[in-house]
DNA sequence: TGTATAAATAGAAATGATTTCTATTTAATA
DNA sequence: TATTAAATAGAAATCATTTCTATTTATACA
C-alpha cells in the first residue's frame, strides 16, 4: 500500500482511483492549480468525473492537511501538493504560479506572543509569501 | 481635514460622505465585518446607499492599506480597520470575531530567505493568526 | 469469494456572494 | 458657478462553488 493510501486510510477516506488519480496528478506539478484545471486533467483520465466530486476531494485532502490550499490575491481556489512533509510554509510566484517552500516559521513565536500577551488559543496560521520568483522576476526587469 | 480626508486624497479618491461613513463605521468596531453587515449600518445613515458602493469602497480602501482583508476559512469576504498604524499582524477570533494585533513580523527574515535562497522578489506577505480569544476560550472550556 | 452497507460519485440544478452595467449625481477644480 | 472626471444607485448578470438525488463502489466480514 503507497503512502497515499495510507494517509487516506488514516483519515477515514476510502481510497477510490479518482482520490489517487488527483494526489497523481497534483504530485507531478510545481504550481498550483484550480479545481476546474484539476478537473480538466482529470477528464483525460476518466470518462466520467464530475467537477462536485474534484471539489470535495480537494476540500477534504485539505482538510487532512495532504494537500494545502493557497491564498491567492484573486480570491479563487488553488491547490498545491507539498512534496516537502514537515510543516513549513510557501512562496507564491503570482506570474508563473510555482511554489517554493519557505523554511521558516513563527509558529512559536506567534504562539508566545497569543499566549503571554493575548490570553487566547491559536487554532491555526497562515503564513504565506507572494512574489515573483527567480525566473520570472527577471523577466519582468525588461 | 481629518486623517482619513488626507488619506483618501492621498489615495487620489474623492472624499465622499459614503467613504467616510465606511471609515466612521469600522473606527467603532473590534470586530471585522462583512460587506453586507457595512451596508446594513450603512442603510442607518443613508436613505439611498447600494451594496455594490459598499463593495467598491471597501476594496479601494484596502487596496491603499488603510483597511486590511481578513483570511477566513469560510471564504469570506471581511474587512476590519487597524486602530494601530504601524506594520503588524492580526490575530483574529473565529467565534466572537475580535481582532487583536500580534506584535511581531516575519517580513525581514522572510525577504531575507527569499532574496538569498529563492532569489525571487516578494510583493505581499500573509500573516494572520486564527484561534479563540481569551473571553472565547473561556467559555469553550466548559 | 459473495453480500451488506456506508461512503463516494455523476450529473443536473441551485445558490449567493460578488461584479458589471448604465444612467444619474456629486466632489473637486479653477 | 461651470466643468469634468469620479462616484453612486439600482437592476441585472456572473460564475465559482455547493447542494441534491439516484446510482455506483470500496470495504468489511460472513
Amino acid at each position: 500500500m503507497d503512502n497515499f493510501s495510507f494517509s487516506l486510510r488514516n483519515m477515514n477516506l476510502k481510497v477510490t482511483p479518482k482520490r489517487l488519480a488527483i494526489l497523481d496528478i497534483l504530485m507531478e506539478e510545481t504550481v498550483y492549480l484550480s479545481p476546474e484545471e484539476i478537473w480538466g486533467k482529470m477528464k483525460r483520465r476518466f470518462r466520467k468525473i464530475g467537477l462536485p466530486t474534484v471539489y470535495r476531494n480537494l476540500e477534504e485532502l485539505s482538510e487532512g492537511n495532504i494537500i494545502s490550499k493557497v491564498n491567492h490575491p484573486n480570491r479563487k481556489l488553488y491547490y498545491y501538493l507539498c512534496k516537502n512533509q514537515s510543516h513549513h510554509h510557501h512562496f507564491i510566484c503570482l506570474s508563473c504560479r510555482k511554489v517554493e517552500d519557505i523554511n521558516f516559521c513563527a509558529a512559536k513565536k506567534i504562539n508566545k506572543e497569543v499566549k503571554t500577551k493575548l490570553k487566547g488559543k491559536v487554532i491555526s496560521h497562515i503564513l504565506q509569501v507572494n512574489g515573483l520568483c527567480k525566473t520570472c522576476s527577471k523577466k519582468s526587469d525588461i
